[in-house]
DNA sequence: TCGCCTCGCGAACGGATGTTCTCTCTTAGT
DNA sequence: ACTAAGAGAGAACATCCGTTCGCGAGGCGA
């Protein structure tokens, strides 16, 4: 019943070969020649069954109105915006609700996977090692999400005002003063006052550029 | 001269948000009512300014032959093939230069930053902690193109033909033995006869899934 | 003021294209 | 063998749609 005929996988081949190399979709009389069909109708057809089988959305009445949804899968990006390095001395702006604003420096384009799941992720690129032990290593790019609070444990960046630098650390509340260890045991933990910390983002994922 | 007019960043703007929603360009009289102008020609007319300013490609005589240039950037992904898990004890079929064969488990999708310049690239699941300090940890998604030479030091999948396992280690060539070197201090190398141990790919990068 | 160019309007032409109708041909069920 | 359904061929039809042509309104340098 949901077999696919030998003309029908033709078919479906073809369109998703003409799309990709023209960028648009292929009439039917495009879909004849193409896959050596006699008659347009034998291509309407098929291309109902297509349809019933939900491979492909067409608009009635409108040239070359084909849609493949299997082909959906591709554009499986997002660019998601380099605010800045972290670590780096650098205040961070972070987004608000609203789109990132147009002083983006640059982006990345990154799968959904990456970053699944959650809402106005951003990135930063890391500057040394503190995190090493996390497998965060100098260069790497890390998403985050905008957050104001963390669970203990948690990777955060965070703003710590009286250095004026952001920095990315596992956040530990104890008695009355908040630390932040780094992931690195030839690196000290950074203790705070809790008024001294303001936390921007909570970490998501990393990539690491290639080479 | 490069400059925009209102209309026409006005139609490209809706170019793009026609094919974002119907997934096929719009003919010259849906440019013509979605931007309220009154004659097709009009819109012919821009066209062509916006065809020879290269934003985007036209093709005559064709019903919404319309190509937009500039929004490529999507579709910048690959499907990469894992063909297994690694130190896992299986033996891995390196893909041939065809396209790997059909019995791929699964596959990952990445972005083309990710394997940039390689060719035939395939992935692995990691297992285990033998490369940690290399940051690449258990459950992680290694890349890897095929190989069967290395330069000392490099990160390479090996099979190692007595123990019927194929793993991924730092490789050195010593006087008349291989040494398979970890990168985890709490593991020592392996050494092996060079007869007993066939390079099957080099590392590229690695991706670490969410959570 | 006179060309010349850019930009826009409206209409008409002809090819492109989706749809539909009528016929075959084959196959499976009875 | 008869019939119904699936698959296809061929042609006709009605739009859809890109192209072109004539006309006009401004802007600009000579």
């Amino acid at each position: 019943m949901s077999e696919l005929s030998t003309k029908q996988s033709q078919i479906i081949e073809f369109i998703r070969d003409f799309i990709d190399e023209k960028d648009y979709p292929p009439s039917i009389r495009d879909i004849q020649f193409g896959c050596g069909i006699s008659s347009t109708s034998v291509v309407d057809y098929n291309l109902r069954r297509l349809e019933e089988k939900g491979l492909l959305r067409r608009d009635r009445e409108v040239s070359r109105g084909i849609e493949l949804l299997e082909g959906r899968r591709r554009r499986g990006t997002v660019d998601i915006p380099v605010l800045g390095s972290i670590a780096a001395g650098q205040p961070i702006p972070v987004p608000t609700s609203d789109r990132w604003a147009s002083d983006v420096e640059d982006t990345v384009t990154v799968t959904e996977e990456m970053v699944r799941g959650h809402e106005n992720v951003f990135a930063l690129r890391v500057k040394g090692t503190s995190m090493i032990e996390d497998l965060i290593d100098d260069g790497d790019i890390v998403f985050l999400e905008p957050a104001t609070t963390a669970a203990d444990g948690e990777k955060v960046a965070v703003w710590l005002q009286d250095r004026g630098e952001v920095t990315l650390k596992r956040l530990y509340r104890e008695k009355d003063r908040i630390r932040l260890q780094p992931a690195n045991s030839s690196m000290p933990p950074i203790y705070a006052d809790p008024d001294n910390v303001s936390i921007q983002g909570r970490f998501i994922s990393s990539i690491r550029p290639i080479g």
